[in-house]
RNA sequence: GCCGGGGUGGCGGAACUGGUAGACGCGCCGGAUUCAAAAUCCGGUUUCCGAAAGGAAGUGAGGGUUCGAUUCCCUCCUCCGGCACCA
């Protein structure tokens, strides 16, 4: 009986019987390979976007095809519930933060259950659960012991208008995105963690992850920033504290013609305590955010201090600056300048006409002009004292060993990487577990008292966070000593919560432990798919939390994503979707209109899962069409009627090549999925089989048996992308049992050998014919077949044949 | 500014290890079906010359290596992402 394809009714069919059969709840089995498959969660903004559906929908499709390998695969869902997002909401719609995120994953998770997500539901965690933060609140007081967490001053926006801490994407252009105030930079106590003692380890290890793309890994090996130099100390004239500098190049030491510090440097502060001008200049270097972005843009500005520092070598006087572009939080905080041989160096002295030493020379022996340009290479020192003629290493060396042996410097590692600030003055975040004494000064919350749980119940007026207007909150005793105290009211960056979330999956309900015996099972995770812009912060700060674990006794595992996919945006105009820039595609109507097998086809054809994916709505109804067109083609086959046994060895030409297209496609489909990740050539390959049986029509015993053979394989291996479709469609195809259940289709090696192949004929390597060969034949054999074709012959013709190339299987190139 | 990734028909993309550029799909054009429309089916579709056979050009720009380059190297342009308080 003909049926037409309704995506809803075969939709809801089929995750009804997933539901009931609980076909996705996984415990631990050990007799069986694990595959844990994992997305970055998302945070519950209320409603699934584009990006979204595309990075569930490849998660998914990798979850399933595992699934089908026989692994035993875990694919939770959760929520990064914490964050800036829900204030605003709460301001706007006069709404606690707790109940507007609670609502909002309630509705998306209603969406990606009509998507068809193959989660275990069992396993979902939110972040805003004190149930869960408790546990990074516990880490935190156990890193409070270790001495890996410490408060010091660090630099905010600030916006002087509202009273109030600006994150940088609150700050536009310079200004506060509600008060149009002009930003500052602020300097208050914060929390970090130290990060940097794991440099070296996060470093190393990036080389032994072939799981990762390199793309991902040579960012994070430029993040973290490794560089070997040496720590040198210049005298301060009419100071008895020297100022310490690092370099890379100490070889250019000679080069050094002024020197220069940061606005926040305590020398530029002493010297602004005395000059008007120079406060100014320094006022006028905090008027600015505090993004890098931003500091590095900016005109490079600077002005003499009046100080003088001595050349420890020479015992020169060079003038000591302060600077915009030298930035408080690297290094120390001050930079030697040799404008010869820096790029930077060389366009401020240009600018202030401070002098350019040339101290550098080319290995060749050219000459080079260092006033017409700045000349950055490695060379052989020159006007350089008693070092000239020195190697960069030689010269690196004398030098350094100098600076030591005389007790004035000391080789060095500097890294890029800075310790983490984990502080954030804001309420929808997890408390950070601190108490306040002032005989006691920071003493963390004892564990019998944990969690600090923040409060739900709030007045929520946007002026600064709502905690420090609790008392209730705010006023404790000292867990030491027991007298009167103030708990923190500062909650922790959300990127803490995301952390460590990926090991919380696997024991969810642990109430005794952050991670128990469960962990050890399911960890690391083996497909961690996310987007890219979370190729830097969000998976550094993950692999660093998972070695904190470590190193507490919770786990043994030490890289936490064996295997990375880092998706691509989905674009609108040229941008990246987001709610901000009301750009946003809503999944619903399309899902409402096609169904969510067509989504979930559309989004794996329309580009490589890595790329970006500009957003068209023109190619969904031909995802939609192509998905009725298999229907059909299943539907007509089954209703001709029952189908006969496949006896490969009574075939035809015909059936033959038919049955040789669907074991290639076998054999191409799963590696575009299992090794490639290539999505979009797995669909067009799906889509050509899928053609060529449509074109078939053979209706004998054994052509029907070849097109049962290949709608079998096409529905199998479609169904990790449209699982719904492929379950209808098994069952019709004559199957008690159901798809979820079914194993990868196998490949029969006798059905890939064909006896002609064809073979491109090139003459000076320009296209000029084709030749069909027997599959085995020799070289020779193959090149003459080749020059024997008519329309090679007119190029060959009347030429000296001087070279022939044969790629076997592939081409003949004549070269005349 | 620094770091990473892109740029191929009208559009999304394919070409996996240097070997047929444009698979698959969209759009468009023509045809069939229909009272008509939708839906569906068939054919065509990089550009230029040509009736065709065929030829020439062609993968952001310029140069290089090679029998052969979308693929490797150099220089440049441009777009996207990240830059530590967006998640």
């Amino acid at each position: 009986m003909s049926t037409a394809y309704q995506p809803e009714t075969v939709e809801v069919a089929a995750q009804e019987l997933w539901r009931d059969s609980k076909s996705f709840e996984v415990g631990e089995d050990t007799d069986k390979e694990k595959f844990y498959c994992l997305t970055m969660f998302p945070y519950p903004s209320g409603k699934l976007h584009m990006g979204h559906v595309r990075v569930l929908t490849i998660s998914d499709t990798i979850a399933r095809f595992q699934r089908m390998q026989g692994k035993h695969v875990m694919q939770p869902m959760g929520w990064d519930a914490f964050g800036m997002p829900a204030e605003n909401a709460a301001i706007k719609n006069n709404v606690p933060p707790a109940q507007w995120t609670y609502a909002n994953i309630k509705e998306m998770r209603a969406q990606m259950d009509r998507l068809g997500y193959a989660y275990d539901w069992s396993r979902e965690i939110a972040t805003c659960d004190p149930k869960y933060y408790r546990w990074e609140q516990w880490l935190f007081t156990k890193m409070f012991e270790k001495g890996l967490v410490y408060r010091k001053n660090s630099i905010v926006n600030w916006d002087p208008v509202d009273q109030t801490v600006l994150a940088n994407e609150q700050v536009i252009d310079g200004r506060g995105w509600r008060s149009d105030a002009l930003v500052e930079r602020r300097e208050i106590p914060q929390w970090f963690m130290k990060i940097t003692a794991y440099a070296d380890e996060l470093l190393e290890e990036l080389e032994r992850m072939p799981g990762w793309p390199d793309s991902v890994k040579t960012m994070q090996t430029n993040w973290i920033g490794r560089s070997e130099g040496v720590e040198l100390t210049f005298d301060v004239v009419g100071e008895d504290e020297p100022l310490t500098v690092f370099t890379t190049r100490p070889d250019t030491l000679f080069g050094v013609t002024y020197m220069a510090v940061a606005a926040e440097h305590p020398l530029a502060e002493k010297a602004a305590a005395t000059n008007p001008e120079i406060a100014a200049f320094i006022e006028e270097c905090r008027k600015t955010d505090a993004a890098e972005a931003t500091l590095e843009t900016m005109e490079k500005k600077g002005m003499a201090l009046g100080i003088s520092v001595v050349h420890p070598l020479t015992g020169e006087e060079v003038p000591l600056w302060v600077a915009n572009f030298v930035l408080m939080s690297y290094g120390t905080g001050a930079v030697m300048a040799v404008p010869g041989h820096d790029e930077r160096d060389w366009e401020f002295a240009k600018k202030h006409g401070l002098p350019i030493k040339q101290v550098i020379a080319p290995e060749d022996g050219s000459e080079i002009d260092i006033d017409a340009a700045v000349y950055i290479d490695k060379g052989l020192t020159v006007n350089s004292g008693d070092y000239n003629g020195l190697s960069y290493q030689d010269a690196f060396n004398a030098i350094a060993d100098w600076f030591e042996d005389n007790d004035r410097g000391r080789r060095t590692i500097n890294y890029r990487l800075r310790d983490w600030g984990v502080s954030r003055q804001r309420y929808w975040g997890a408390p950070i577990p601190i108490i306040y004494c002032d005989d006691c000064d920071a003493v963390p919350v004892p564990e019998q008292d944990l969690p600090v749980v923040l409060p739900e119940d709030v007045q929520f007026t946007g002026h600064g966070s709502p905690l420090k207007d609790m008392p209730e909150f705010v006023n404790v005793k000292c867990p030491q000593c027991g007298k009167d105290a103030r708990r923190e009211t500062d909650t922790f960056d959300t990127f803490v919560e995301s952390s460590w979330y990926f090991a919380r999956y696997a024991c969810p309900d642990s109430s005794e432990a952050m991670l128990d015996e469960r962990a050890a099972y399911w960890l690391p995770v083996d497909q961690y798919t996310g987007g890219v812009e979370h190729a830097i912060l969000h998976l550094l700060y993950s692999r660093f939390f998972q070695r904190v674990m470590r190193d507490e006794g919770l786990t043994e595992v030490t890289e936490p994503f064996t295997n990375l996919l880092t998706q691509g945006m989905v674009l609108k105009d040229g941008a990246k979707m987001s709610k901000n820039k009301g750009n946003v595609v809503d999944p619903q109507e399309l899902i409402a209109k096609y169904g969510a097998d067509t989504v979930r086809l559309f989004m794996m054809f329309a580009a490589p899962p890595e790329q970006a994916l500009e957003w068209s709505d023109d190619g969904v109804q031909g995802s939609f069409r192509f998905l009725k067109r298999f229907w059909n083609a299943v539907d007509e086959h089954v209703d001709a009627g029952p189908v006969a046994a496949l006896d490969p060895a009574a075939l035809d030409a015909g059936q033959k090549d038919l049955r040789r297209k669907t074991h290639q496609s076998i054999a191409k489909i799963g590696d575009d999925i299992g090794r490639r990740y290539t999505f979009n050539t797995a669909v067009a390959a799906s889509m050509e089989l899928v053609n060529a049986v449509t074109r078939f029509g053979d209706q004998s015993d054994a052509g029907r048996a070849v097109v049962q053979e290949a709608l079998e394989a096409v529905t199998l291996m479609l169904s990790p992308m449209v699982p719904h479709i492929c379950h209808a469609l098994w069952a019709r195809l004559g199957h008690e049992t159901a798809l979820i259940d079914e194993r990868w289709p196998a490949i029969d090696e006798s059905a890939l050998e064909a006896d002609l192949i064809e073979i491109v004929v090139q003459v000076n390597g320009k296209l000029r014919g084709r030749v069909s060969v027997a599959a085995g034949a020799d070289n020779d054999t193959v090149a003459a077949q080749a020059l024997e074709d008519p329309n090679v012959q007119r190029f060959v013709e009347g030429k000296e044949v001087r070279k022939t190339i044969v790629v076997p299987g592939r081409l003949v190139n004549i070269v005349v």
